[in-house]
This record gives structure tokens, sequence and C-alpha cells, in this order.
DNA sequence: TTGATTTATACGCACTAGAGTATATAATTA
DNA sequence: TAATTATATACTCTAGTGCGTATAAATCAA
């Protein structure tokens, strides 16, 4: 339920919780202080992103962090099974 | 309970998760393919720190990230209270 | 069809991570 | 005390951010 462990997984969260809250990347952006294209960027999963960046549109989206022990019998992707 | 919203914070946790798991810096960084200097760094709390290098300290600890909504109530920093 | 909205992508810029390497200081232990 | 270990900090270098600005493609509405 919302676990990440990659940047890609991060993003892929960012993306639905931005759809929920029904607004454009350029609208997050805005509140977030962000471009619409750096959203655009960590929702596709920019590994590089920065730590603040990620941080800030969590608090647009009204979300934080919670680090927990990692769950067995979840692979971080599909291809790491194999 | 582990609750996250700034890069200081998540330093924070980082911290206290390496001192249970009994590693010293450079024992933790290379696990998760760092240096010393770099888990130093982000234990302190830096903000353009890489979300890929959040990820690498986080396996290397066995936790993972979980994104839920934030809590009322508590603010980012003591200092915000006032 | 035309216009508006949304998203991905691009360029130049200033800035900084993290590697590699190294050191100083502090704390721990023999 | 001397030796070891742990942490913070420094330098150069390459790579990539996020800004400001802009555009192309896709979708949707009038």
């Amino acid at each position: 339920m919302q676990r990440a462990r990659t940047p890609k997984q991060i993003g892929s969260i960012l993306y639905r919780q931005r759809d929920l809250a029904e607004l454009s990347q350029h609208e997050l952006g805005n509140k977030a202080g962000l471009r619409q294209a750096t959203v655009s960027k960590i929702e596709s999963g920019s590994p590089t992103t920065r730590i603040q960046t990620i941080c800030a549109l969590l608090a647009a989206l009204d979300l934080e962090l919670q680090i927990v022990p990692r769950r067995k019998g979840s692979a971080d992707n599909i291809e790491d099974i194999f």
C-alpha cells in the first residue's frame, strides 16, 4: 500500500496521488514551487532528483514519508526476480 | 513513528537506524556503495542529496519508504510551532 | 476546424552531488 | 601512552539538477 524502494516507484505513486487530487503537473508545480517540466521528470522516475524536491511535492499533495522495515516477498522490480 | 517531511528528518531517522544496526558510516557505505563522507552528509540532512542515494541507504538498512497522508498536528520542525 | 489544455522534451545557466582521495579531530581500546 | 576506529570536512572532477524559457505532440472542447 504505497510502498516504494526506487525512484521509479516513488514517481508512480506521486503520479497516482496527483491524479487523485485532480491536479495538472502545472498546478502541482505551482503549489510546490516547481516547474511543470520538473514534475514530469520526477513522475517518470528520474533517479537523480533531489530529496528536497520530492519533499516539496509530497507537501503540496499533503503527504509525508514513513520509513519502515522492508517487507519480504516484494521484489524491487519484476525483472529482479528472474 | 518514523515519519519524515524534510531531509533533516530523513537524516535523523537514517542515523538512528544505522545505530540500531550497529554499523559504522563506513560499513553502511560499503553495503550501499557509498563513501563514508556521503553517509555523513546525508545523516546531517543535506537537502540536495539524490533520491537514489537515499534509496540505496534504505536498502542497505533493510528499510523502505511508505507514502502516507500527512498527519495533522505534527509540524515539520519544532521551530515552526512558535 | 480552431483553440485550449496537458505532458514530454530541449537549451543554457549556475549550482552541487558523489567519486576518489585525503586529513584532522574525537572517541575507544590495548 | 600509543594505536585504532569513527566522524566531519576538504579538494578536483564529471554528471545532472531545477530554473527560465520554449516548443511539439496529443487530447478535448467550442
